[in-house]
DNA sequence: GATATTTTTGTTATCGATAACATGGTGGAA
DNA sequence: TTCCACCATGTTATCGATAACAAAAATATC
């Protein structure tokens, strides 16, 4: 196509190639019933006019397309942007074209967002966490697309849903820690309602304490999650009396700078204080001895809902509620515990 | 609309309303030529009727559509994500939608998504860095749609260009390594070929220790950029010997693992090996003291390149290359060096 | 060589909206 | 009252493709 031609349609193909509209629709999308002879004909004529058929014609035309629209919370946390790795490789191979948004944790914008996305007639949605708004869930429910719930299983999915059990992920954290002899637990992580996920760990980890009659302290830094929420949050918790003997963090970025907090106190760790993560991010991996962290599958995470979906979108149906397995990295930011002296 | 119910369409809508589809359409849309109480009345039946209008019909209609395609190399390193960040905002405020690709430095995969994406006739792309190929040049020049080269700056835009000057910045970092007395430098990045950005830095870098004489020694690890990455590269050049009498690594990531590196292997940090990093990510905000880095402003980048797009799909047009400022943060991680005794 | 069958190609209706133009009603100026 | 302007609404053509059906050409069968 020469610079400021209009672009070709399909109709200008099939003119210069002396054929049907139609010829050239089964030619270049490799339908049956166009003879080989034509059909090479037309492909190299389309391409030397620059054609470029258009989707949202043929979209409509079919009344589906190959976009699969995925809500995460935000891109800032390498876990998410693990997950769409994971599924974007298996999705592409299905020819699935992939629109990402980034909730911020707001149910109401990820409502919005449901809302625009639904007009696109996209082949499936993918949404993070399962708290949505009673009408995204109405309208998702009677749009008839496969939609699926990722990060934590929902109980009702409201199709299909992949992710961890926080809770138990969180309670079993929580007696590792108990069986290690800690007694003051604290949980660092940011301003309540805003990562509920992390709110259903930090609940199974008091869970586990608390059948043992002891409790958890919870420590709320309002900012987002991150190297400097951890290390503020760790400061704010070293400065408690009696000071925790133990400090669970929302994930291992903010572990990390709960050390860092730590290192800068002159307090030693595992000696003086424990030290748990979440995720077994691979910032663990250059750190002078391994954090102690529950290790999460993301990107095969990823790949199993993407495999799920695919299978939907070709209107095979499998599981609705597939959870994923966390294996529980006991480190060396926590140790055996002498028993205590009171 | 019920369950199992087919979708309502605008016939539907019109239908019940007892007004021509126009009028439908005029209400929902906000144009001008409906009567306050039609419109409400419209409006209302729309609502309850489930009625969801399709963007495809509709942008058929209008020849456009309101997507934005943005390229980058990986979500997995912080600054695509920050500069998305920037430029979704800024987006979405003017209602648009974004459609995010992650292309793995792959110039190729990168060609075949410009291919895809142009049969959406979207309102703008975006593309990170400014190696295209040839063909990728062409198809974007001729399908005449607004189109932003973004991270580095190109010589020669394929219409705009908003980014850093990678090689001035790599000058300055190397300029103020000379100037604190430093010889032996050595460059930790990943194979060649993968990020360019980070060879046009490194050759920055060297030059401006070429202009006093200095040799830069390039150390290559074949990985991802990560903080493994780093740490594995610095354990290669506290090897080498000479030994490098400082390092400067392809990004802060990297030169946290090199700090971890040098710290399991004993050496101190400025005292013994200067470390300098590139980005000014938040972890070094963290650490007991600050990384010598260059400070890029990722957000600041992404607003400034989507009001320029927006601007440039409304049909105005603005500068066509636009070099980002770089703060160069001198940090604790370097220091100056005495005289050299040799 | 004539008919049955398959393959290739073309025609018409449709997908769900919007643009451009046409029409009918309302109110104010002359 | 009469005409004009303006606002609200409707009609028709179009966007660029695909589905479903129809016809023509090529091949097979006896």
């Amino acid at each position: 196509m020469s610079l400021g031609a209009k672009p070709a349609k399909i109709e200008d193909v099939a003119r210069a190639a002396g054929v049907s509209i139609m010829s050239v629709s089964r030619a270049l999308r490799g339908v049956d019933g166009v003879s080989d002879a034509t059909r090479s004909r037309i492909a190299d004529l389309a391409a030397e006019m620059g054609y470029v058929p258009s989707r949202l014609a043929g979209s409509l035309a079919q009344a589906t397309t190959n976009l699969v629209c995925i809500s995460v919370p935000t891109l800032f946390d390498a876990v998410f942007a693990e997950i769409i790795g994971g599924m974007r490789e298996t999705l592409s191979h299905a020819g699935l074209e992939t629109i990402i948004e980034t909730s911020d944790y707001d149910q109401s914008r990820e409502a919005a967002w449901v809302e625009r996305m639904i007009t696109w007639s996209p082949a499936a949605l993918v949404l993070s966490d399962v708290d949505h708004t009673r009408e995204t869930r109405d309208l998702l429910r009677s749009a008839n697309i496969p939609v699926m719930e990722l990060w934590d299983v929902a109980d009702d999915p409201i199709d299909m849903s992949v992710g961890l059990d926080h809770r138990a992920v969180g309670y079993e954290m929580g007696a590792h820690l108990v069986c290690l002899g800690y007694t003051r637990p604290a949980y660092v992580g940011i301003a309540p309602g805003r990562d509920r996920r992390s709110e259903k760990r930090m609940s199974g980890i008091a869970e586990a304490f608390a059948s043992h009659a002891l409790s958890l302290t919870p420590i709320h830094v309002d900012a987002a999650p991150s190297f400097e929420a951890g290390f503020e949050g760790a400061r704010v918790a070293l400065a408690q009396n009696p000071a925790p003997d133990v400090l669970c963090f929302l994930n291992d970025h903010l572990a990390f700078g709960g050390l860092m907090a730590c290192e800068a106190a002159g307090i030693n760790v595992p000696q003086d204080i424990g030290i748990a993560g979440f995720n077994g991010l691979n910032i663990t991996n250059v750190l002078p001895r391994r954090l102690t962290t529950s290790s999460t599958p993301r990107t095969l995470m990823g790949k199993t809902a993407a495999r799920m979906l695919v299978a939907a979108v070709r209107g095979v149906r499998t599981d609705r509620r597939v959870v994923m397995p966390v294996t529980l990295d006991p480190g060396a930011t926590t140790l055996h515990r002498p028993v205590p002296a009171d």
